[in-house]
DNA sequence: GTGTAAATGCAAATGATTCCCATTTGCAGA
DNA sequence: TCTGCAAATGGGAATCATTTGCATTTACAC
């Protein structure tokens, strides 16, 4: 069994220096309960009187990405990327066009045997999918249309 | 049996003026071998000296949109959103990550009951979903790893 | 401790898309 | 066929997310 690593060492294996921006964004990463953008990491890191600048939130994000540590999504009804912390298992959304709300769903409902046969079919290789819902949550359903427009313009 | 309509038809059902741009902008679409983003309806218009704004181009995909007459697509590795003219039928696609190519699945390999059970345990309401397998078409599957990354920088 | 490559800040650049407003045009009704 | 008006358009400025250039700072290997 391998310990579990701490983030230093695995900043350390990636040859990735330590700093303190790198270590904080990934905490409002894995605090976070959804995915979230770029911008609103700048805005949290603020809050806690932590400066940084924008761009190097983007940078900064861009490195732990290219080195599997966040996950990038880009969801519809929003043209901003947004960042999660790679998890272990490979999951998918529901997406709540009312209030953007994300729910995560931990099982892949794809049939075993899909890849296969579409890589077959189509002379394509595979590397990764992506399937999302997109509906209304709870809280949002209970609406009317007119709150919903609003919700939309906000 | 209902006659098929013409394009005149159907923005007279739609209330929408008949004009020379839309008349376009659909033709390209229903042509288009694959999903286009307006840059690229903007330079074919230009190609056939048919003047257009950019703006106009915009605009008219965002009308065609509301009337359902064509769909956006937001795929990953392209932060331009993509047209499509709608289509009869539901599809998902193959998207290559070395060329951009873009294939249609006609089927839909989702199980039968998985909206009506993620609704059920997530107390949610679906009304979409989209799939997306990323990959490598035959003929970027061919390509040295250096011959991609100097097509991605294109 | 020191040197150096990597990381950062800040401002300017970029790319996609939207908005504003003056002008033009499709088409319903006279 | 003519006319009026709402809808559509052109063109440029504005916006929003993101990237880049460059000078300065910092982590960390030695």
């Amino acid at each position: 069994m391998s310990q579990p690593s701490s983030i230093f060492d695995v900043f350390k294996q990636l040859k990735l220096k330590t700093t303190p921006h790198r270590i904080e964004i990934l905490k409002i990463l894995r605090t976070a309960s959804q995915p979230i953008p770029a911008d609103d990491i700048y805005a949290e890191l603020r809050k806690i009187n932590h400066n940084i600048s924008l761009s190097t939130v983007y940078r900064t994000l861009e490195t732990l990405s290219e080195n599997s540590l966040v996950n990038k999504i880009g969801i519809e009804n929003d043209n901003r990327t947004l960042y999660e912390p790679v998890a272990d298992s490979h999951h998918h959304f529901l997406i709540c066009l009312g209030c953007g709300k994300i729910i995560k769903i931990d099982e892949c409902p794809l049939p075993e045997n899909l890849e296969k046969s579409l890589e077959d079919q189509n002379n394509f290789k595979i590397v990764s999918h992506k399937l999302e819902h997109y509906g209304y949550c709870a809280k949002c359903q209970k609406l009317t249309n007119d709150d919903l427009k609003n919700k939309l313009h906000n």
